[in-house]
DNA sequence: CTGTTAGCGCATTCAC
DNA sequence: GTGAATGCGCTAACAG
């Protein structure tokens, strides 16, 4: 009975009742609390076993309101976290954030510009340190500087046109190409291309890639065996499907994203399991890896990044710029990709 | 020249600076912004203005540093991102989240204990509104109530010794019980089983049903072919590839999640690549689904759940004890799980 | 080394 | 329908 060292009052205690316990005043809690310079080293442990005692934990909010005053919060904003490539990208912020002593506030935009414009704001709202954005494409006004009141903003995986802020991306057109090569060097001519919208920035990049690495061939792609669009992996088996159903059909697919590889490998199990033999069944390069690739029935050339390290990349950025001068000249990161066999 | 409709400061404008220009006091910005009741239609559209002039957002921290106002924020800590299992739940949870107006603040746990306790910590000294939480097992007197000063607390996936809160956890006994079941029906006697510690929530629970499904067939784990504590895919494919290659090496595998089941066909997929037969591979349960699973060499018997619907009756058990009483008997909800074979 | 004063941005309470 | 005063939890700036 009695208090157990435990307070168990649903309200937050305050440091005005750690102070009272500790016979100080609240400014001497909050000065221990901030490192304890200029406290006795005794009073400072009365302090900390007041705060032991009530179970005090700081409010974080109320200490940022403050102009100038640092959050904690970073922003992250991806188009979709259950995509391993983004929860690994998330992933890969939360390491050095949670390593600089930062939290991570996510939103989803779900490719959908407003929202994004909303989540920004929000964002804004809660006063975050800086923001990590995966844009969606589409208007690009709410990441000009002057909206976002100085808070740094790093874009990744994609740029915004119009927008000079600092960026990490990957080398999409280099990665394509090389990926592509891959096929037409043992003896593919007919390759398909299922790819995101090509208004979308890498989107238009990899298909850039991809037509390149034909040119070079002297070949050309074939419009009916391209596919743009598809965001998700049932869209995407449709897409192949159909392409592998189509005259002429393709001895090779290119998948510009993860989502893509997935849905072409699906049709392509179904059409296995439809009785369609394994030798007419495509190649497929996809650019971005995906687990167990190594499995798969047909060959699959991966071009890789790693999107954990994305993240990290990302936000070391950020806090760089937090540290250094918030005016330096934007920086642009190009991340390598590497191709490689799935079959070693 | 001169400004055009966007202010480019730096600081954040207020509400005094909002009311400034609109020509009318704080209170009756504060008033329009919270729904405008009491505020003449014409006052409100003077307001509105001069917020869009200004870009003016609305500091939420200093919003809700007042004891009682929301903060409109929700805690996430999970174990993982990068595992698509916990990214699918993440945006179960964001999906009912943002549909109530709150953000998801996410960190996490790297199953250690230590770590949770400071996030859990962290998140309530954000005056976060609720917490959803899968707990990395160990000691757990910081979830206890008191501890959590009345912020509500949902478990997922796992419960946690002695925490007497809402919960959505799996049909994990059942579900291991059936996926047994599955080999058993196809003639298979000798089962490996890969899991994880068997000291956790579910580790425990899967590794019963498993061994529940045996006794019901006369049979017995084989402790040579039993394999706990492998927590990523290269361990997990260790163990696979030790119990393949031990004497009487089983006919078929238990993978009791997503991590171990990707390992034990890595494992797999090694073996066959260094000549080994397809006929001397073992066929396998994977608890929880992953990708593809329909095109590997082995048979593949799924128990499947969707951890995006996890995540939303997470997140649904959360409001639901927000809008509702806070002392009202905690909920324990488990989720079915769904037994199929990866080929149709 | 420690305490007092004041104010961050907002909204509740009470006047008018 | 509107405004003035007040205080939320915390910490600079200034006293002592």
């Amino acid at each position: 009975m009695g208090t157990q060292g435990q307070n168990d009052s649903s309200r937050q205690p305050t440091v005005k009742e750690v102070a009272l316990l500790a016979g100080v005043s609240p400014m001497t809690v909050s000065r221990t609390l901030n490192g304890g310079k200029s406290v006795r080293l005794e009073v400072q442990q009365r302090v900390i076993d007041a705060v032991q005692m009530l179970g005090y934990q700081r409010n974080e909010n109320a200490r940022s309101i403050r102009p100038g005053q640092p959050s904690g919060l970073v922003g992250v904003a991806i188009t979709n976290i259950a995509n391993p490539y983004y929860g690994n990208f998330a992933l890969g912020v939360e390491d050095i954030a949670s390593q600089r002593g930062r939290r991570i506030i996510l939103g989803t935009t779900g490719e959908d510009s407003a929202r994004e414009r909303q989540l920004i704001a929000d964002f804004i709202g809660r006063q975050v340190e800086g923001l990590i954005l995966v844009p969606s494409g589409g208007r690009s006004d709410h990441l000009q500087p002057n909206r976002l009141r100085g808070t740094p903003l790093v874009l990744a995986s994609r740029m915004a046109a119009g927008v000079d802020v600092d960026a990490v991306i990957v080398d999409d057109i280099g990665g394509a190409l090389r990926g592509t090569q891959a096929l037409l060097d043992v003896g593919h001519t007919r390759i398909g291309y299922l790819g995101n919208d090509a208004s979308t920035f890498t989107g238009m990049r990899r298909f850039q890639g991809f037509r390149q690495a034909l040119v070079a061939a002297g070949l050309a792609a074939d419009p009916r065996h391209v596919r743009l669009g598809q965001n998700d992996i049932s869209e995407a088996a449709l897409a192949a499907t159909d392409v592998l159903m189509s005259p002429d059909a393709p001895t090779a697919l290119f998948a510009a994203n993860n989502r893509n590889a997935v849905g072409a490998l699906k049709a392509i199990g179904e059409l296995l399991a439809h009785g369609r033999p394994l030798e007419t069944m495509p190649a497929l390069v996809s650019f971005d890896s995906f687990e167990l690739s190594e499995l798969m029935p047909v060959p699959v050339v991966v071009v890789d990044h790693d999107a954990r390290e994305l993240g990290r990349q990302a936000a070391t950025m950020l806090f760089r710029r937090l540290d250094g001068d918030p005016d330096a000249p934007a920086v642009v990161v190009e991340m390598p990709t590497v191709v490689r066999n799935s079959r070693r």
